[in-house]
DNA sequence: GTGCTTATTATGCGGTCGCATAATAGCATG
DNA sequence: CATGCTATTATGCGACCGCATAATAAGCAC
């Protein structure tokens, strides 16, 4: 094979660390939703990227820091594509909420592969450290987002005043709920449906519908009660 | 051992199926509310009953008819907790619902083995026909507890007309966003507020806060336009 | 008791798993 | 063009996996 000699391809190319740890990321996000938590394998995430098994412990501490990488890279992902809609819409914050409400059950949003893989996501929380600080600073960005959606609609006149982080609580379990279920079974109803619910919620919120969230008028302390 | 001839216990006891298949069931949620999707194992299953392999695949076709028998046994234990409460209070729908709530929010529902458990069901329900099969009809029973509910307060006087099956989607959909948010974090909010904002939802919804499910009369068939 | 049914066990096989360790080679630097 | 750093591969090991198959024995009918 005195030919190939000269012009004998490399075996493998050398990455620089950081586009590495992106093919990797990436690699997992293809395992993760196409075999769910059976694509949680060093093996298997290994041979997707088209590396030996070596590189995911030389790139990351381990499968559960990777893991952990490709949670946030999906979610940061995911966030955008919810916010940047909602955030576009410069005026009427019932206007902005609804978009957000659309893109979050848009198709892409939907697709059950997301769905897969995030209850992969889900069952390593409560054993993967790591993901578990990613998924509380994601949190924490997502709480954010709806906050100020809130917030902007609370300052709109005519609303009845409500509790911001209550409400934000009761939205957004119902827009997961509401997710989850069009994951499980897509056949259940439409889309658009569980933006009007959404959009719905937002409605009886703005209206004072909602006794507990309503924000009542605080006695000082000294006037407070507790009944007993 | 001339002693023991005669007193030899036997090496195993022989079950009659039901009995047994009870027993197989159980150790299957334990070892899926210990180990998650870990506890997906005829070894570890079998480990945890006390008995060979084999008997897995005797008294069930396989694994995954094991797992859906499982399924069904804590979907019908949960329900009937729920459902007992509920329908305990004979009079006001409301507070009916507010039973619901409660039992559904209770300590012992949001253990989070159970969420754990329930996230290997879910993880599964694409892969395993059998545990879609079982999902399907204890989708039906559960939904059709929560439309009985919302039918009572649908009658009640002075409530506004709303369309049940919608209705019975979002009300769902935000009790099931607040377990799993309550499952993940139980630290990030109060049971009782995950009660509250359900009595809320049935509230605005009782005072017609809800626009779109909102039972509008319809108009007769020829009258009927559509919108382009 | 005796025998039959079948619930139950024991064992082996091929495969994949994570992990550790040693060897290899790309590539920048001089 | 030589050299060193390190990204990358290759390989072996022990453990667990599901599945199949043959052997065993419990307990009921007679």
């Amino acid at each position: 094979m005195r030919r190939s000699d000269a012009a004998a391809e490399p075996k493998f190319r050398r990455a620089p660390p950081d586009a590495r740890r992106e093919e990797l990321i990436a690699a997992t996000l293809a395992c993760l939703s196409r075999l769910g938590h059976e694509g949680v394998s060093v093996r298997r995430i290994s041979a997707e990227a088209g590396v030996s098994m070596g590189l995911i412990t030389h790139h990351f501490l381990g499968i559960d820091a990777l893991v952990a990488a490709a949670y946030e890279s999906l979610a940061e992902r995911l966030l955008a594509q919810s916010r940047g809609p909602a955030l576009a819409v410069a005026g009427d914050p019932l206007e902005a909420l609804h978009a957000y409400f659309s893109a979050s059950f848009a198709p892409r949003a939907l697709d059950p592969a997301i769905f897969r893989t995030w209850l992969v996501f889900w069952s390593l929380v409560p054993h993967s450290p790591e993901l578990r600080t990613v998924r509380e600073r994601v949190d924490r960005e997502t709480r954010a987002t709806l906050e100020a959606l809130l917030s902007r609609l609370k300052r709109m006149p005519g609303v009845r005043p409500f509790k911001v982080g209550a409400a934000r609580i009761g939205l957004s379990a119902l827009m997961d709920g509401l997710w989850v279920e069009l994951s499980l079974n897509p056949s259940s109803f439409e889309p658009a449906q569980a933006i009007a619910l959404c959009d719905d919620w937002v409605h009886g919120l703005a209206t004072g519908a909602f006794p507990a969230l309503l924000a009542l008028r605080r006695a000082p302390l000294h006037r407070r009660r507790r009944r007993r």
